[in-house]
DNA sequence: CCAGTTGCTTGACGATCTCAAGCATCAACG
DNA sequence: CGTTGATGCTTGAGATCGTCAAGCAACTGG
């Protein structure tokens, strides 16, 4: 009954996870667009754990400093995040989200539904193998951009 | 030997799939602008299979059709792309890559390194399953967007 | 103390994006 | 027909995003 399902093509497969990653960006980005937030803003905010070095955020984003200046200002603006003095390094300022900004990103990560009704399609153990080769592919994608 | 291997939340996959799509889209932007494309511009002459109309292009770029005037502008300046009339609605400006746009899309496509290399981690029947996951999650993430 | 490096900001400029307005064309209805 | 409304594309204004070059402050290693 199971003859090999004609395996893909490294194209198709290319294709797919394009499409996929494209589909994921337009929900996170319309999502955020609802709290009033560009996708850009959307994913700094995303990265505020803790405190983090302006050069940090542009190490993250892959973009140059310049850029994380004019973000952070506008997410200031709008009191979702706050820069703090260094205490090791007085060159240095540190963003860290604010209660409000927490909450906001939070809800972001709620909020996506096509997301989370896709990752509903699968059982336990689909997660579970799709997690797995995920993790396989990721030390290559990362690493070599 | 196998026992459950804890299984990922949501929330770590979705935090996985969304770092791949991100390190996939750093690789295609990176190699587009090598071939002095803004990712963006890659991205529309990848559509470009056979004539689209500039409100078609707006759909699936999911973006304002003001904003494919300006990239289109943009692409036939440099000759990758042309404006063709429609024989059938006079509306209509119908865009097709030219020769030089295939080609120019059809490396990116092929030097997209960190990808391709991710991929080749993967052997066949890994290949498949993950085709097969994704496939399903598919059809939510884009409808629902 | 001095030279070189690093962290951040500013300014200039181009690309992307949205919205509102405008023109041309189509489609439908009386 | 001819008017009315919808549709396709472009233009212009204004905001954000992104780079680069230049500048200032602060760290680092002699």
């Amino acid at each position: 009954m199971t003859g090999t399902p004609s395996p893909p093509t490294k194209a198709q497969l290319l294709e797919l996870v394009a499409a996929l990653g494209t589909a994921q960006w337009q929900d996170f980005a319309a999502t955020a667009a609802r709290h009033g937030l560009t996708s850009v803003q959307a994913k700094l905010l995303a990265q505020l754990k803790g405190p983090v070095p302006m050069r940090g955020l542009a190490t993250v984003l892959v973009c140059d400093a310049s850029n994380v200046t004019g973000i952070v200002d506008r997410l200031e603006a709008r009191g979702l995040v706050r820069r703090e003095p260094d205490p090791s390094d007085r060159r240095v300022k540190n963003v860290v989200a604010t209660e409000e900004g927490v909450e906001t990103i939070r809800r972001v990560r709620d909020e996506m539904q096509a997301t989370h009704s896709a990752l509903d399609a699968l059982d336990e153990d689909e997660r579970s193998t799709l997690y797995r080769l995920l993790e396989r592919l990721r030390p290559d994608l990362e690493h070599r951009a």
